[in-house]
DNA sequence: TGTTATTATGATAATAACTTTCATTTTCAA
DNA sequence: TTGAAAATGAAAGTTATTATCATAATAACA
């Protein structure tokens, strides 16, 4: 899905739930949408303070909010504490390997992994909703 | 490994690091070798101190602190966030599955998982050092 | 066994990321 | 155009974690 189209859903979102459009959520939503990294509210910030300085913390924190409540970007929280936010991937569920020394993160699909996972939450007697799975070692430039 | 023989190990790591043993300490870290689930800052502090009611969140903090350092705790971040602890598991690596209604945790060992694991990370060029791996679902009793 | 340097403790303060509050501004349906 | 409802941004509140500091305990050694 392109920007042009997740603006819409956006903007579909927005009429669905009855709230209002203004420029900073647009912008703030645009800015991420553009984004193609796996990215912290302080970085997301900072990018659209550039063209906004006097955008609020708040206000990015509630637009991707929204917009994870919306569907239109995934939160994840990797080891540092902090939240990222990533675009929905373009093909289906991933997950994620990331260098501890440089922070690189790469991302994979593996969909044996996923089917063992669920055989193994079936023999348990669980019903899995959601997994989240990440490896963590060094990139090959820092190895 | 048993309490005792924790106790001991975490006697040598002590004398290892130039520390002093302390009432306390051993204290929190019996109690910790003894729980066998995966118990958070505040439930060990609450434990501890129905024994000894002046001890203080800082030094079980410290203490486990101490524990992981020294390999004989390891600590979890699961959703909720709370770190917890959990002991040596008796039989190497184990992951897990939580019931997001009742919070019960699961563990299993799947070494076909953890074999694609390192296969996907090679594949990407990566060396993985550890891994995390959480399902989340329903449990039996709440599906 | 006392001395004393070093470490540990516990109360409290600081930190950091996130979340809420609130006065003010903006949006938009009527 | 108007006014109720929502949004904003600054600031305050929250919560788990980590650090600070005055005092207490430990242990090597004289
Ligand atoms: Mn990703
Ligand atoms: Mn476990
Ligand atoms: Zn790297
Ligand atoms: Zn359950």
């Amino acid at each position: 899905m392109n920007t042009s189209k997740k603006m819409e859903t956006l903007k579909s979102y927005i009429e669905s739930k009855g709230l209002k459009s203004t420029a900073q959520r647009d912008y703030i939503a645009d800015t991420f949408f553009k984004s193609n990294t796996h990215i912290s509210l302080e970085e997301l910030l900072k990018k659209v303070k550039r063209k906004t300085p006097n955008i609020g913390y708040a206000t990015v924190y509630r637009t991707m909010k929204l917009l994870t409540e919306g569907g239109l970007a995934i939160s994840r929280q990797f080891g540092d504490g902090q939240t990222r936010y990533e675009n929905l991937p373009e093909y289906g569920h991933h997950d994620h390997i990331i260098c501890v020394k440089c922070s690189k993160i790469a991302e994979f699909q593996n969909q044996k992994i996923e089917e063992l996972q669920s055989e193994t939450a079936k023999k348990l007697g669980f019903t899995v909703i959601n997994h989240k799975l990440e490896l963590y070692g060094y990139c090959s430039g820092c190895a």
